[in-house]
DNA sequence: CGTTATGTTCGATG
DNA sequence: GCATCGAACATAAC
């Protein structure tokens, strides 16, 4: 699940129920979420601190625990966050929960166990350290400065897009969405751009984003609250084009697929 | 059983 | 050193 869009939305739920309280404890149910970190070692800084904020950045949400520095979390390909009551109604592939008080847990859920959680000094200095690039939807982040950034690079944009260190937020799915708004085929090089195609990436990078947000990205409904016109609906295999009826292709990238309009995405040479 | 999967990292190569 | 590409990782669901 989780890219830009879905860690934002784990965001605004964490962000009412679990800010202001303390950590009266965690259990830690598979350490290589940790990379290993010792239960009792982690349990020693991370007992009585208080949760005081979030700051998402791209995929990833560091939390600040004051003086514990700050706890930053990575979803993989399928992690998410959970709040629930009763110890006894621990959800599956929970793989560390925090204690938030009686009656109050939160799970950091993840099946394939490919994500991790660590505890950092600060959150931009782990920004940094992970040579991510600016958050897709931060405002800092202007048009002018995302096209020089993309034109940059000489591999094809689909990749260019999901690549973190260009701008951070952006993985397979949403991808195809973005480049089937801009018109754009995934396989066009990202330095062969002009400038109204740079622009036009920017503009519905963003507008799909937001978009995936307010129609509740993650959840099960969100693909029958997109707009019309959106790929994701029809992004599998048998769909059909929203905008001019035609089969939907999946083309393999490098072990993975992306799905575009072979019509309304004009493939390269 | 074979295929597919919303991500990152690492090794090889140019 | 940098950019790029593909494999590897771990597990589930169809």
């Amino acid at each position: 699940m989780p890219e830009l869009p879905e860690v934002e939305i784990f965001k605004r739920r964490l962000d009412p129920t679990a800010l202001g309280r303390r950590i009266s404890g965690i259990a830690v149910r598979d350490k290589r979420i940790v990379g290993g970190a010792s239960p009792a070692g982690l349990m020693a800084r991370l007992k009585g601190a208080r949760l005081a904020a979030s700051r998402r950045h791209g995929k990833y949400l560091p939390i600040d625990i004051g003086e514990a520095g700050w706890f930053a979390m990575h979803f993989g390909m399928n992690g998410s966050l959970q709040h629930f009551r009763a110890e006894d109604d621990d959800p599956p592939y929970d793989r560390l929960r925090f204690d938030l008080g009686r009656d109050h847990h939160l799970a950091y859920l993840n099946p394939r166990r490919l994500g991790r959680m660590e505890l950092v000094t600060d959150a931009e200095a782990f920004v940094r350290r992970e040579g991510l690039g600016a958050d897709a939807l931060y405002p800092a982040l202007g048009p002018a400065e995302f096209a020089r950034r993309v034109a940059a690079r000489k591999r094809e944009i689909k990749s260019v897009l999901m690549d973190q260190t260009v701008v951070a937020g952006i993985g397979n799915i949403y991808s195809d969405e973005i480049l089937f708004q801009a018109g754009l085929h995934p396989r066009l090089r990202a330095n062969r751009l002009d400038r109204p195609a740079l622009a036009r990436l920017f503009a519905k990078m963003q507008a799909v984003l937001r978009t995936a947000i307010r129609r509740g990205a993650g959840s099960e409904q969100m693909l029958d609250r997109l707009p019309r016109g959106f790929l994701l609906p029809q992004r599998k295999k048998g769909g059909r084009c929203p905008r001019c009826k035609g089969a939907i292709a999946m083309l393999k990238f490098s072990g993975r697929s992306a799905y575009c309009c072979p019509r309304c995405q004009p493939s390269p040479r």
